[in-house]
Order: C-alpha cells, then structure tokens, then sequence
DNA sequence: CTAGGGTTAG
C-alpha cells in the first residue's frame, strides 16, 4: 500500500516536473512525513505525550530520518536532546553511531560535556563507537570554545575507546588547533610528534595554513622550506595555501607575483587557485584584474565553478555593481551551472545593499525554484537590512515566517533582531527584546554580557521594571555556566 | 570530519 502510494507519487513528481520547475520541490511522503514529525517535536510541551507518540509503532524509524530530525532542530540544541533521549528509551529502535555522532555535536555546542561524555560512553557500552569522527567532532568544540589543551587531551585518550591514532587523527587534531588559532600550540605537537607518526605533505599543508590564517606569511614560507628539506614535495594545495595567504595578509603584490609563478613553472594549476585569485583581487579592488583572471581562465583550459562565479559575484556586489552581478548570474545559468544558496544569498544582500528591497525579496522566492530554500543566512541578511531600514515589523515577520517553517533561526538571528529593537526608540520593542532573550536561552544560546545590559537599560528606562527584574535573574542563572575562555 | 576556493557589517 505505501509502496504503491510512493509509485505513483514519484510517477506524479516526474510528470509535474515536466511543465515546469516550480513542481521539482514537490514534497515526496517521506518528506512531508520527516516534516510533520518535526514540527510535533518543536511544538511539544508535553515530553511524556511527546513520548508516547513517538514511541508508537506507526512510525518506521531510520538513521536517516533520526538524523534529518536531528539536523532541522540543530539551531534549538535543547529540543534536539530531548528528541534523541527520547528515542533512547524506544522499545524497537537503537540509535545509529551516525546519530550519536550528532548528538554528541549538539551537547558539545551547549557546553554540556557531562552529558557529551555520558554519550561516548554509551555508544561504547552498544559497541557502536566512538569512531575517529567522533573524536574530531569533539576536539573541534574543545578548541572552539577555547579549550585547545582538552582538544589535545581527548586525541591522547583515543586509545582508551578503542581508537588508534594515526597519521589521520593527527592530522586532524593539528588541523582543529589551527583553525581555532593555537597554531604556536599546533606546531610544537608537530615538531614533538612528527617522527612518531612519519608526518606527510598534508601535515605539513595543515601547519602552513595555519600560520596563513593569522598572517604570518614568513612562518608558513619557513615550513614549507622545512617540507622541502625533508624530501617531501609541495603540491598544489601547497601552491593555493600560500597564495590566500598571501592575500589574507595583504600582501597583494606578493600574491600576485606568486601566482605569475605558478603559472610559469606550469604547475598544474587549478579551479581553486583561480578562484582564489578572483577572489582576492577583488574584495581589495582590483575588479578589472579579477575579470580579466576570470575570463581568461577558460583558455587556459580550466573550467569555473558555481565558486568561481560564486566569488567573481560576490567581487561584483562588492565593487562594482549589482546590475552586472546579477548579469553574470543570468550567464551562468544560461551556461547550465546551478547557482546553490550561496549565489543567492550573495546576490540578494547586494540588491538589499543597493536598496532594491522589493527585487532582493523576489530573488529570495526565486530560490525556491531552484531546490535552494532560503536558510538561515538568507533570513539573517533580510532580516537586517530591514531592520536597518526601520522596517522593524518586515523583520519580525520574517522571524515569523523562520519559525513556523523548518529554518530555525540561530544565534546571528537573535542577535541581528535584538540590535534591531533599538533602532526606533519604543518601549514596546524593549519587550520584544526581552522576550527574545528568554527564548534564545530557552534554545541554548547565550547571548553575550552586552547584550544583557542593553536590554536590560532598555527596560529600566522605558519603565519595565517587573520584566527587568526578569532577565536580571536570568542572567544570574547563565553566569553559573562556566563560559569564559580559561587556559 | 587528513589539507586549499564562494555567504558575516564600514
């Protein structure tokens, strides 16, 4: 019966899809079945009916539809938990390692490394892991939340869970130290631990990106050289690190010099160098340089990407002009490529930058048309610039709309919306504010100290006392949480 | 999620 039903559902989608682009988001059953099962999770306040309901045996549970579950509550860290706990207890249905694996991101995002490692434990225990995944998830919220010498730590105690370590696992938690900025701390690892694990190009590669992401162009230069004197040979990501280093630090000469010699020592040059390049050039001014760099590119041989014109786009809104961005959109379409959310979100933000409200909202529909929903930034940038623009109300509809439908707004979003209730200086917004406080607390984000304080002046000065009081307290209750960086 | 390219404000 439901395999029939799917037939002639897809049979359906197939003939729609025909006359037009706009029936392809068609949602299929299982889609519209994931759909209503998350919007029963989010909109619950009952965890034991909760409970009930999702235990009942008419729902199939996969992986799969655990993890898109898991997946859509991302940006409400504490429902998402309950959820998994939930499905825990299931008389039928065990969780997946792959389920775990996000769990254990989410717990991680929250700061609750009590339950992160009840978690592990537990997958131990069901001999489903934890896999070298796991532990890279893990070390990445450590460093991320500023604790980099726990992320070291747990790559030490890998073995105890039945993990080696590897050349692999190395590699990634060089990787994570770096791109949390401990690249000091990275290095001595490496220089400690490289015998132990007979480093390769990639370690190395890991190593001089860092120094690139912090601007220290010299460093990286110093270890490549070291690369080299140790018999190993650069390669082209070697090449494209470098570069955007070069960049990233400003030393655009230096770049472009480098790149003059890639191509002269022909090595083989790629689509990520020249979108490099593109980019690079670009977002310092050099417009003309970029366009040329990007028209030239395809006689050389090399084919752009939707990031090449993502980034050649983006140069445009930039420094030059929408109208022309949005030409090179219309050509790569015309060309086959298929703009994804980030064409659009670029796009979109540069027509609400040019003031052309009315045609970025349109783009914003357009999106759907092309199975590229707008998500969460696309919302965030909307939702600024109408706020900047004093369309307070445009804004918080849109957060309307974010939350009923299946994009939940973040931490950006709360932020964006809250700045926006000061710009008309109404006592009303001062609740509104306030009560998005309390609900991005509810949802596991923290807002920042500043925050608070605003909100908190707000109230006092427009005469809400009572709700002041309110967040004070709540206030007193996140300070338990230890959240400052300590080392 | 073993490394490099597109979304975050002036």
């Amino acid at each position: 019966m439901v395999q029939l039903w799917r037939s002639s559902r897809s049979h359906l989608r197939r003939l729609l899809s025909l006359k037009g682009r706009n029936f392809t988001a068609l949602p299929s059953p299982e889609a519209s079945q994931t759909a209503s099962l998350y919007k029963l999770i989010l909109n619950s306040s009952d965890p034991r009916a909760l409970s009930q309901t999702l235990h009942s045996t008419a729902i199939e549970w996969t992986p799969d539809l655990v993890n898109t579950i898991l997946k859509r509550l991302w940006n409400h860290g504490p429902k998402a938990l309950q959820f998994f706990r939930i499905l825990s207890h299931h008389p039928l249905y065990a969780h997946h390692a792959s389920s775990f694996d996000l769990a254990i991101d989410i717990t991680a995002r929250l700061r609750d490394y009590r339950t992160l490692w009840a978690l592990v434990s537990r997958m131990r225990s069901r001999r489903i892991g934890p896999s070298p995944k796991t532990f890279a998830i893990i070390a990445e919220r450590y460093a991320a939340a500023g604790k980099p010498h726990r992320a070291f730590k747990v790559f030490l105690h890998m073995r105890e869970y039945g993990c080696f370590q590897d050349l692999h696992s190395f590699n990634t938690i060089l990787d994570v130290l770096c791109k949390s900025g401990r690249v000091e701390m990275a290095y001595n690892l490496f220089k400690t631990l490289r015998g132990r694990f007979k480093v390769d190009c990639v370690s190395y590669n890991i190593i001089a990106n860092g120094w690139c992401l912090i601007k220290r162009t010299p460093k990286a230069l110093e270890v490549l050289k070291e690369m080299v004197e140790r018999g190993l040979s650069p390669n082209i990501t070697t090449c494209n690190t470098m570069l955007k280093g070069y960049i990233r630090a400003g030393q655009i000469n230096e770049a472009w010099d480098f790149f003059l010699e890639m191509k002269k020592r022909k090595c083989e040059i790629d689509v990520v160098t020249y979108t490099t390049v593109i980019h690079g050039f670009g977002v310092v001014g050099e417009v003309k340089r970029a366009q040329k760099v990007f028209y030239r590119m395809v006689e050389d041989g090399v084919l752009p990407s939707v990031a090449t014109y993502n980034a050649f786009i983006q140069v445009l809104c930039k420094k030059d002009n929408v109208e022309n961005a949005m030409s090179v959109f219309e050509e790569m379409v015309k060309k086959g490529y298929v703009p994804n959310s980030v064409t659009y979100n670029l796009l979109i933000r540069g027509l609400f930058h040019a003031g052309q409200m009315e045609r970025a909202m349109e783009l914003m529909e357009r999106m759907k048309d092309d199975e590229c929903d707008p998500n969460v930034q696309t919302y965030n940038i909307a939702i600024r610039y109408f706020c900047d623009a004093g369309e307070i109300e445009r804004g918080l509809d849109l957060f309307q709309k974010m939350g009923s439908g299946d994009c939940l707004p973040n931490l950006d979003t709360y932020n964006i919306l809250i700045s926006g209730m000061f710009v008309r200086k109404k006592s009303d917004d001062m609740v509104v504010a306030g009560k998005l406080l309390l609900e991005m607390v509810d949802r596991g984000f923290m807002p920042r100290r500043l925050t608070f304080n605003r909100i908190l002046d707000g109230l006092l000065l427009t005469g809400n006392q009572g709700f002041a009081k309110e967040i004070l307290s709540l206030q007193s209750r996140c300070g338990r949480l230890p959240r400052r960086l300590k080392l």
